[in-house]
DNA sequence: AATGGGACCTGCGCGC
DNA sequence: TGCGCGCAGGTCCCAT
């Protein structure tokens, strides 16, 4: 699934490819996933813009256009931004000057793509939680301490911390040697300190790597992205951790799955 | 206020 | 072999 580091990549391919370009023709073949405003005025909306500059906020693509406006594309789980495009997997195909296509796939429909004003005035943009980038050893703990909630689901809530979803929840709890059913507050300083350390390293990690290709994901070129050979625990229940030889568990926890080694994790 | 579960979707893998 | 069910998870929405 797209979490920071996926989005992060797609981003930065993208740049190599449609910066600069105006939009020519869109064709919207599942106007379900155009969310704002109406598939009709989104496509007559974008077409004689230029893409200025392309930014991400936490799992969230933003281009920023000529005019002032902005194209927001979330992918949710399956979302793929493809080029070169013009498959008939597409939901919506971009097409800019020059001939070159962009596709959005999306087998579940989960994503979202919506042509506004200002994108910082969205309401889900506003209440996003920081950067784990522009944060702060000292301001995450201070974050931690006014929660309660297992640590767990806390990383995977948006409004706390954005950008992190279930793979890099598993993988930064993992290498923290944190349980993911521990309460926030009741980290030690030391262990909020690995924990910060590793959530930093983990993402850039996977960034270099080009992210996670588990199901769905791939990148802009249709390559997929190699750091799921560096994945720890994520779907590998049953099978032995690499550091204690137990076996790595799968429990529940906020209706998703969680995965973990109870010995090394406590 | 904070937490949990279902809904939104589709394809895949499993069990019968 | 084939069918139906559960599962996957990002976010929203509602109930508790």
């Amino acid at each position: 699934m797209p979490e920071l580091p996926e989005v992060e990549t797609i981003k930065r391919d993208l740049e190599k490819i449609i910066l600069g370009e105006k939009f020519v023709k869109i064709c919207v073949h599942q106007a379900g996933v155009i969310r704002q405003p109406s598939a009709k005025l989104f496509s007559q909306g974008l077409v004689g813009l230029r893409v200025k500059n392309i930014l991400r906020r936490g799992k969230l693509l933003i281009f920023e256009l000529s005019n002032g406006q902005a194209l927001t594309i979330h992918l949710k789980m399956t979302g793929q931004l493809v080029y070169p495009g013009g498959s008939s997997k597409s939901r919506v195909a971009f097409y800019f000057t020059g001939g070159k296509i962009l596709d959005f796939n999306d087998q579940r429909l989960f994503g979202e793509l919506r042509l506004v004003d200002r994108w910082e005035t969205l309401k889900f943009v506003q209440e996003l939680g920081p950067e784990p980038f522009d944060l702060t050893c000292r301001v995450f703990q201070d974050m931690l301490l006014k929660k309660k909630t297992a640590i767990k689901p806390l990383l995977l809530d948006q409004k706390f911390i954005s950008g992190i979803g279930n793979i890099y929840a598993a993988e930064i709890l993992y290498r923290a040697k944190i349980n993911p059913l521990r309460s926030s507050k009741t980290l030690l300083q030391n262990e909020v300190e690995t924990l910060f350390c590793q959530t930093i390293a983990v993402l850039k990690m996977a960034i270099k790597c080009g992210g996670s290709s588990v199901d769905d994901y791939v990148r802009v070129s249709g390559e997929n992205g190699d750091y799921a050979r560096h994945h720890q625990v994520y779907g590998r229940q049953g099978r032995p951790c690499f550091v204690c030889k137990n076996l790595i568990q799968r429990i529940t926890q906020g209706s998703r799955g969680t995965y973990f080694c109870p010995h090394c994790q406590r």
